[in-house]
DNA sequence: CGCACATCCTGTGTGC
DNA sequence: TGCACACAGGATGTGC
């Protein structure tokens, strides 16, 4: 489910619990977590490492060991879970009653730290370094980088004739924002998203990078007040539906002109927008 | 190359 | 209450 803010909110949250640690032992349960590359390779990249340090880049998180990387990346239901003992973690996992569905375990020294997944459409993958990872290789500028500049964000606008929905949603041109936040961007900067990316004057283009940087700090704001709590199975970021202006609200008023808010199919994703004032 | 579309899975909410 | 159906915050591969 997460974007750009709860990843970060995530790696933040992460970084005291595993940095420096080593991981003695990894436990694949669910296989279809590494796909298409085995378990093994993942236990035989990782296994003894030490983690030096958690990263992230778009919605990827990664783990940084002396040779290699791990990449999380959650997809629409993944979550990170804390367990203070392997046996602690085996006990609750894919359960029936649970309903915790661990696919990936590292065991650390001071806990285990678990990917679960209940859709099993998230991956824990190892890669040799960031450069051999074609995700990751392949990922454009970092929403929340400070490379990611209004001039830089005009030229790669200029570079695309697509919608500016398809265009925000391609990993490869920003990196990090998703269906609900592209929205919220639009909303903000009384755009609509279907206009071509390259159709936008300076003005708006400055309008919309202003508009996606300021709705990420704030739902980072939101994701680390509290911050996550991986040792609570059901946890989950609050409070994020009331910074909502016009994700989900199909038939519902514009926060800001009352006229009724339209929901399209765009790239087989919905997009929620007001007609009114986003043009 | 750009683009539309199907696909990977399971869970939840809605309407009948 | 039971059931069918739509839909889900993502990325990738396919065919045109």
């Amino acid at each position: 489910m997460p974007e750009l803010p709860e990843i970060e909110a995530i790696a933040q949250t992460l970084r005291p619990l595993v940095k420096r640690q080593q991981i003695p032992y990894i436990h694949v349960l669910h296989p279809i977590a590494t796909k298409p590359q085995s378990p093994s390779h993942l236990a035989r990249t990782a296994e003894g490492q030490r983690i030096l340090a958690v990263k992230r880049r778009g919605k990827y998180l990664y783990l940084q060991l002396p040779n290699a990387i791990i990449t999380l990346h959650f997809k629409l239901d993944g979550q990170l879970l804390w367990f203070s003992s392997p046996a602690n973690m085996l006990a609750v996992a894919n359960q029936p009653v649970s309903g915790v569905h661990v696919d990936v375990a590292f065991e650390l020294s001071t806990g285990v730290l678990a990917f679960a997944d209940s859709r099993h459409f998230g991956r824990v993958q190892a890669w040799d370094s960031e450069q051999a990872c074609p995700a990751l290789a392949n990922l454009g500028i970092d929403a929340l980088s400070t490379e990611f500049t209004p001039a830089l964000f005009a030229k790669l606008l200029a570079a695309s004739k697509r919608p500016i929905k398809d265009f925000l949603l391609d990993q490869s041109h920003v990196a990090g924002v998703g269906n609900i936040y592209s929205c919220e961007s639009f909303w903000h900067a009384k755009l609509n998203p279907r206009r071509r990316a390259h159709s936008l004057n300076a003005s708006e283009s400055r309008r919309l990078h202003k508009a996606i940087v300021s709705v990420l700090a704030r739902a980072l704001e939101c994701c680390v007040h509290p911050p996550p709590d991986f040792r609570d199975a059901d946890w989950w970021f609050q409070g994020l539906e009331n910074i909502l202006r016009v994700y989900d609200r199909e038939g519902k008023p514009c926060r800001r002109c009352r006229n009724e808010i339209k929901r399209i199919a765009q790239g087989g994703r919905s997009t929620y927008f007001c007609a009114h004032c986003q043009r």
